[in-house]
RNA sequence: GGAGCGGUAGUUCAGUUUGGUUAGAAUACCGGCCUGUCACGCCGGGGGUCGCGGGUUCGAGUCCCGUCCGCUCCGCCA
């Protein structure tokens, strides 16, 4: 029960964990005082520590000693001796949590004093600015205390469960090799090479891969990651990522290995059951019946596909995309949609056209039976009956519903459609309890993108194309799907991996489709294709992304809140103010010379 | 790069629509009283570059322009 305190040999209780049980024992509590009031020729002292509040009872004699008694509120940093006991008759409070027992103060150790606070703890809202500004007292608070300790308790289950299983955890370089793929580099100048630089790693992923050459056939790291790209609520410059890597394995091996240590975590940490298995679909389907690739499947929502029956219609709005290729167009059909007024439907109208949509459409349902006349909508003038009937049969809407309509490119309507479905689905309360997780498999090898003119892979350069598809690779990219798998939970995507490719031979033809021509794959990329020629085994692995797992488990929306010392959209910390101008001299070390001088 | 919201006392906010006396409240802080209190109570006090710069006006927290910072989102994030 006692925990022994390095500084000064100092022993202590945690304040909220006195109860009755310790009635007439002696204990030292050391803690911050909360608050301090006189009442009766008494002194009450709540002391506070991270597990919570004990209450003191002093001698004003013996407060005066110590120089606490003159009316003084500032918060002191306190170790105080006395005994637990029952609390007079008449002044228990048992619904308090210092209500039953107090301690009643016999020696008093003043260990620091405070100023008062920039902010009071228990204020639930205080401006993110001034908390991270004052991050060490914001972190002093019960929900960053609770949050920090549950990221402790996942980064130990989840070494727990790979020890268990015989991963070894090896750390890969900080300092390494730029490559210009994927996100933008945070740089490090080199001073032994001036002129020079390395980069912080967006992932250990080919250090993983070259252990695997190495034999080390199950390996895994929590890693720092750094990329250097706009921040949002779920996005920081560097976070942290549990990175595994097995040999000879199949993404049957890999998804059932990580989906046992998801569920074990949260049953250990949560006491939270998740469904066994996870469900699986393809990325076709999610993208067919949700416009994403990692649909929500607590919101019982689903996009309908009427490509196929608008194509005839001389309502160009639908007509164009569903008889263009690459067009879409879908119908979203919303239970009890039809109390909707139109100032909602507008504002839904303003937030698809973010996601380039050019407008809404929508159809609300009064009565069924009465065919057109049921109907009400600024498009049903446009639409034949024999369309109207399809699209309602198959939209499966019912009297008092609504149906929204998404018609364009298919990216356009699926992000457009897909953020709505989850916008109504919270806005109308439609979001089931519970934890849904899902695998997202047989993804895409590559996409192409429009604007570069090339291929881009979906994953990363190193993702298997299935067996069966190599042949695709040259006749129909497109079409080739890769080993990769997704975890989602609730809407957020957790992690993601792929059986990797392991012949050098497929590597380079990957790198030729990706448009990365042999000599600068070679200067980018040698070592690794060097390393596939020395017989690497077949492996594959994944990556979670630990702070959104963490904040999805704390129940937070940003991950800020479950790091300790995270930076602000503009990638500044405001505690150290970082980053900051650096001296000439350090500048001139570096070969370095900067257009403005910073401020 | 773009869109939106916000910035007023240590903190959380009101006041900005419709410009007008000395910019308010709560809480925190300081002093006094009361008092087995626990959101204690009562009385009093101190505390403001209304983010910053410019403009309009007799007069700007309020209107206009610019700018900085924080947040949400789009782009971006293999």
């Amino acid at each position: 029960m006692d925990e022994q305190r390095p500084a000064g040999g100092l022993r202590s209780h945690f304040c909220g964990l006195l109860d009755e049980s310790h009635i007439d024992e002696r204990v030292s509590l050391c803690g911050w005082v909360h608050r301090r009031r006189d009442h009766g020729g008494v002194i009450f002292i709540d002391l506070r520590d991270s597990r919570g509040v004990a209450q003191i009872v002093v001698d004003p004699e013996l407060a005066e000693a110590f120089a606490i008694a003159e009316g003084v509120r500032h918060e002191y940093v306190l170790c105080i001796a006395g005994t637990v006991r029952r609390r007079p008759e008449g002044t228990q409070n048992p619904e308090l949590p210092t209500g039953a027992v107090e301690v009643l103060g016999e020696s008093i150790e003043i260990l620091n004093r405070a100023e008062s606070l920039p902010f009071q703890l228990d204020e639930p809202d205080i401006n993110e600015a001034v908390r991270l500004k004052h991050r060490c007292i914001d972190l002093r608070g019960e929900r960053m205390q609770r949050n920090l300790r549950m990221r402790h308790a996942v980064s130990r289950g989840l070494r727990r469960f790979l020890d268990a299983r015989g991963f070894v955890e090896i750390e890969t370089p900080v300092l390494t090799r730029s490559t210009p793929e994927g996100a933008r580099d945070y740089l490090v100048p080199s001073r032994t090479h001036v002129g020079q630089f390395f980069a912080l790693p967006q992932s250990p992923q080919i250090f993983k891969q070259l252990l695997m050459v190495s034999g080390f056939e199950s390996y895994y790291q929590i890693a720092r990651c750094f990329r250097d790209e706009d921040l949002r609520a779920d996005r920081q410059p560097e976070f942290t990522q549990l990175d595994v890597e097995m040999s000879f394995v199949d993404e049957q091996a890999v998804m059932q290995t990580m989906e046992s240590m998801v569920r074990e975590l949260f049953r250990d940490v949560l006491d939270d059951a998740l469904p066994d298995p996870f469900p699986r679909m393809s990325y076709a389907e999610a993208m067919r019946r949700f416009g994403t690739d990692r649909p929500d499947l607590r919101i019982p929502l689903e996009l309908v596909d009427v490509t196929d029956l608008v194509r005839e219609v001389e309502f160009k709005v639908f007509a164009g995309p569903a008889n263009q290729a690459g067009g879409r167009v879908a119908a979203l059909p919303v239970p009890q949609g039809g109390r909707l007024s139109r100032l909602q439907i507008d504002s839904y109208t303003d937030y698809v056209k973010q996601f380039g949509a050019k407008g809404l459409a929508y159809v609300k349902v009064n009565e069924r039976d009465r065919g057109r006349d049921g109907l009400q909508s600024p498009i049903l003038k446009f639409l034949p009956d024999t369309v109207v009937d399809a699209i309602m049969a198959r939209s499966g809407a019912q009297d008092g519903d609504l149906v929204f309509f998404g018609a364009d490119d298919a990216g356009v309507v699926n992000d457009a459609l897909g953020a709505l479905r989850v916008r109504l689905g919270s806005d109308m309360g439609l979001v089931e309890s519970g934890w849904r997780p899902l695998w997202v498999v047989e993804f895409p090898l590559v996409a192409y993108d429009a604007e570069s003119r090339r291929w881009d892979a979906l994953h990363h350069p190193f993702t298997a194309p299935r067996e069966q598809d190599l042949d695709l690779l040259l006749t129909d990219p497109a079409a080739a799907c890769s080993r990769a798998y997704d975890l989602v939970l609730n809407g957020v995507e957790l992690g993601g991996g792929s059986i990797r490719i392991h012949s050098a031979e497929v590597q380079e033809q990957v790198f030729d489709l990706l448009g990365i021509g042999r000599q600068e794959a070679h200067a980018k990329f040698g070592f690794l294709i060097d390393a596939l020629r020395l017989g690497a085994p077949p492996h594959g692995g994944i990556a979670f992304g630990l702070d959104r797992l963490v904040a999805m488990m704390a129940g937070e929306d940003s991950i800020r809140d479950v790091i300790a010392f995270p930076k602000t959209q503009k990638a500044a910390c405001l505690l150290t103010d970082a980053p900051s101008p650096v001296d000439d001299a350090q500048l001139r070390e570096l070969g370095i010379r900067v257009r403005s001088a910073g401020r």
